[in-house]
DNA sequence: TAGATACATCGGAAATTATCGAAATATCAA
DNA sequence: TTGATATTTCGATAATTTCCGATGTATCTA
């Protein structure tokens, strides 16, 4: 809001990008680590970290840093532009989308430790497989 | 609307530059012809066709023709989605729009020949600086 | 018909962006 | 400290986009 012509194209410019879009989209239901949406996605960790830079360059999403994870979370409802609204709305209503959540759904219920730590990452990997 | 992920990365790429972007905030006061458009905007004519060439492309605008003359509008509200509106309405209230505002209404007095048609277009400049 | 003109498309060089492995940084744990 | 690891930044090529003059197309008028 009350922005200028360049920030906003720089703003629709974050989102016009499949990965991106996606990971907006992801955050749309709730608070994520990076590795998890890593993970979920299945795309290398730092083509996420660049998605999630542009994010926050955009003002779509905030970080929360807890040790070594950060956590991103799309930004608090009352400072939303109602451009950042219609665009997570429509966005989380594709069907790509929903495939996604459903991964959400298992790398939540899983922890983060088996999701993103390595060696019990390996550990769930051996057993899944035996 | 019920759209897949590539669909609406293009919708949004579309309106992730600031031509097209202020082409498109251009039209939420009405319908223009694309000379019109290149008058207000002050940049060539090809220019302009692109821009629209491509907004069309996303379903943000509709043409009619009317012999030489193309006119553009944005799509008729009751198919408009949630993304097309919150764009829309916030790239109307970007401060550059409003001077775009002020030079259509003094296009739009002067009526369609007087902007378009280039021997009265000379004729009226000639007159302006005598 | 011939000329004028509103608009669209083309060409193609310059600028921007995408991509992801590799290297750097920061935090934990032993 | 030393090693492990979650994340970021860098590098460098490939792909895409931007831009506008030149050309093409369609429609008007004389």
């Amino acid at each position: 809001m009350t922005q200028n012509l360049r920030s906003m194209v720089e703003r629709l410019k974050a989102v016009s990008h499949p990965l991106r879009l996606r990971v907006l989209a992801l955050l749309g239901s709730g608070e994520l680590c990076v590795c998890q949406v890593a993970e979920v996605l299945q795309v290398p960790q730092s083509s996420v970290s660049e998605a999630l830079r542009e994010l926050r360059r955009a003002g779509f999403v905030n970080e929360r840093k807890e040790g070594r994870w950060v956590f991103v979370s799309v930004v608090s409802h009352p400072n939303t532009s109602q451009l950042l609204q219609g665009i997570l709305a429509e966005a989380m209503a594709l069907v790509e989308m929903q495939q996604d959540r459903e991964r959400v759904a298992d790398v939540k219920t899983l922890g983060i430790p088996a999701v993103c730590c390595k060696v019990e990452k390996a550990a769930k990997a051996e057993a899944a497989h035996v």
